[in-house]
DNA sequence: TGATTTCCCATGATATCCCATGTGAACCCG
DNA sequence: CGGGTTCACATGGGATATCATGGGAAATCA
C-alpha cells in the first residue's frame, strides 16, 4: 500500500549510520528513488524526510510567493538552507549529520515515524513525549471537525 | 455478502501468526485488496483494521489541514504513525506486531469483530468486557431515541 | 599522509514461504 | 436417510529469504 506508516526504532553504529526502515525504502524505491532528502521542521525537534513526494510539497509552498521577492527568499533560505540529501549506501543505511544531531539531540538511537507522503526522524525519548502531545491534539482535531460524511467515527 | 461482520476467535501459533477469519479475507479480496491496514484505536484497546475503505477514510482525516502546517503533521503522527500494514501470508495469516500487542493486551488469542467497514482486533476478553458495555449503551439509545417498532439499526 | 567516508561482505535474528495435518461441515451417493 | 467422502479452513513446522547491524578494506579529502 502507499505511504509510509508505522514507526521503528534503529541504532546508530560507531560511524554514525542508522538504517532506513525497509518498508520505507520499499516506499521510496516505489515513489521513484532519487535520492533522500531531509529538512529540519520548522516546528518541533524533528527532520522531515522523503521523495519525491516531500520535494513537491516543499515546492509548492516557495511558489506561493513571486521569485526575488524578499518573502520568497526568505522563504527559499529558510527552506533549502535547512535541508540535505544524505547518501544512502546499497544496505539501506544514511549518516546522521551534525546538523540532524543537533536539532533533533540524537545520540544513539534512532526512531523513524511513517507520515503517509513524509517521514520523521526523531530522538526516541522526544518523540514519546511528542506523540503523546499530537495524539492529544489530534483527538481534539477530531471531535472538534465535523464528523465526515460516512457515517462512522474513524479511529 | 457486503462488508464485514460476525466475530471470530483464532489462536495465535508459536511464531505470533494468527489466521484472518475466511469471510474477511473473502471481503477484503473483493474490496480489492493491496494489503491489509491497521491503526490502534484512540478510544479503546482494540486496533482497526481493512483495505482501501478504512485507508480512505483516515487519508479523508488529514486532508482538512494543510500539509507542513504543525496541525497536520500533529495528525498525521497519531494516525499513521499509530497504523502499520501487517503482511499476509499465503495462508491468510497476519503477524500480530508488538505495537499492537501493546495496545490491545493480546497474548494466545485473537478475537475479529466485523464491523461492516473495517474489523477490530481484540483481546478475547477485553472484547467480551467491551461487547457487554456497546450493548448496553445501544440499547439505551435505540430506546431513548428510535420508535419502538422500528426493526434495526440505521444503516 | 592521516582522518574520514564509501563500499562490500559477514552474521545472527527474524520474518516469509511452502507444505503437512487435523477437524468440522457440507456434500454426495447408495 | 445414513454413512462415507471431500472440502475449506485453522494450525503447525521446517526450510529459506530478509533485514539490521558490525567490521574490514578501498577510496576520498584536506
Amino acid at each position: 500500500m502507499a505511504g509510509f506508516v508505522s514507526h521503528f526504532t534503529n541504532r546508530l553504529d560507531a560511524k554514525g549510520r542508522v538504517s532506513i526502515p525497509a518498508p520505507f525504502r520499499a516506499v521510496l524505491a516505489r515513489d521513484g528513488y532519487e535520492g533522500l532528502y531531509c529538512i529540519t521542521s520548522s516546528h518541533c525537534q524533528a527532520v522531515d524526510a522523503g521523495g519525491n513526494e516531500l520535494c513537491a510539497e516543499i515546492e509548492k509552498c516557495s511558489e506561493a510567493f513571486a521569485k526575488l521577492s524578499p518573502d520568497h527568499d526568505a522563504l527559499s533560505v529558510a527552506l533549502f538552507g535547512a535541508s540535505e540529501n544524505p547518501k544512502v549506501d546499497g544496505d539501506g543505511r544514511m549518516t546522521i549529520s551534525d546538523m540532524i544531531r543537533e536539532h533533533t539531540g540524537i545520540t544513539d538511537q534512532v526512531t523513524f515515524v511513517g507520515m503517509k507522503y513524509k517521514f520523521q526522524i526523531w530522538e526516541p525519548e522526544r518523540f514519546r513525549e511528542y506523540r503523546a502531545e499530537a495524539q492529544k491534539r489530534a483527538f481534539a482535531m477530531l471531535s472538534g471537525q465535523a464528523p465526515a460524511s460516512s457515517g462512522g467515527e474513524p479511529a
